[in-house]
DNA sequence: GCAAGGAGTGAACTGTGGTTCACTTCTTGA
DNA sequence: TCAAGAAGTGAACCACAGTTCACTCCTTGC
């Protein structure tokens, strides 16, 4: 045998998978999932078409790829803050932000994950996302409910309308122009003031002191 | 001049465009807006392919129409709810239960007009659409808060809050299978008292009264 | 009946974009 | 240095719609 891949191959190997992977990305980021074609995936890598196809097998996988590792960085940090310590309202108040600044800030990556038209495969996946999401959600509700924080409710229901109304919000803005900060912080004031009445705080003075 | 256009005439044109229009809804409703292709539209309406496009300029077209005609006689039954007599709390409870009741009886329909994945200008129009809705929501929520009956708030922000939470909540059952009729009023029944909270009503009484 | 002109037809055209594959280039280990 | 085999290449291929247009069919009014 003559040819034994080595480390150093499979790394390099890893590498453009990476290279692609990110460029992929970064088309997305600027033009969307529709945007995003293999021949501009692999102009932006700086690779042949044909190379993408050494490392994917399909379109369908590499977006697919691209919109699971994305949302799965959002998803995990969100569930950081559903796990930390403190009040469930806290929390709430905290998920709801992280989730809408990291959304605010991603430009059209986030209407991309949340919203555009694609594939039936990424549509089905994005279904799934957005269903943990609303888990989370509703784990903090959940938690609100058990320790009389919140008023009683369906933590399941609560948490998918949750998501909706975050979504909706956000996508709005997204979908136009870009926000001034004041605008930004405004709408965040409004929807967390939202979010907290639709659990059902229980203290008023939560709401004040939340922010 | 050998040849007139009859009012006879025209009237045959209307239907055949009527025809056209409605194979279209059917397909949407059945396959949902990709799968209605000018071929299907046009095996569904018993003509060929070009007929269509002597009645349609483009299937862009066609199919905004399609959404756009669907959706109008939504949101005038919505429309006329919110601008019914009746306390807010009643207004926005029926209102809800109404888009909700459309959404799941619709099948694909109501999926299809709130988040399928379909070409640029039917998205477009789509968040015109859903920005009318809000409006609508809004509408009844600025009355509640300037007749005191729900909490102090941003009607913009909570319509729009509004339109997101009740379309994920219906859209979920709708992307998997099909409620049975007490999940459906019980689903119902968690999302109106959702959307009661997140307004602030005033009086919990309004809760029991308003189903 | 028949000429004029609009409606209807569907095969062919076109543009787009995913996928393939014969070929070239690079890396490895003897 | 060189043979083997993996990685990279990109022109060509293919599938799938949307769209067109030369042609046929039908209605109208003389």
């Amino acid at each position: 045998m003559v040819y034994r891949r080595t480390a150093a191959a499979s790394e390099r190997d890893a590498r453009t998978r990476t290279t692609i992977l990110v460029a992929a990305r970064d088309v997305v980021r600027e033009s969307g999932l529709t945007g995003a074609a293999i021949a501009a995936v692999a102009a932006r890598a700086g690779v042949a078409v044909g190379t993408v196809y050494r490392h994917f097998p399909s379109r369908d996988e590499l977006i697919t790829e691209v919109v699971r590792e994305t949302c799965d960085r959002e998803l995990a940090e969100v569930a950081a803050v559903v796990r930390s310590d403190g009040p469930p309202a806290d929390r709430l108040v905290a998920a709801v932000e992280l989730f809408a600044t990291r959304a605010l800030a991603s430009g059209r990556l986030a209407y991309s994950m949340i919203a555009e038209p694609t594939t039936e495969a990424a549509e089905v996946l994005r279904l799934v996302i957005r269903a943990e999401l609303a888990k989370l959600f509703a784990s903090i509700v959940a938690d609100g409910v058990a320790t009389g924080a919140f008023e009683r409710q369906d933590p399941a229901t609560s948490g998918t309308a949750l998501v909706g109304a975050v979504s909706e919000v956000l996508i709005g803005p997204l979908a136009r122009q870009p926000l001034s900060g004041d605008e930004r912080s405004e709408v965040l004031e409004h929807l967390t003031q939202f979010a907290m009445r639709a659990v059902g705080v229980r203290s008023p003075a939560t709401l004040e002191v939340a922010r």
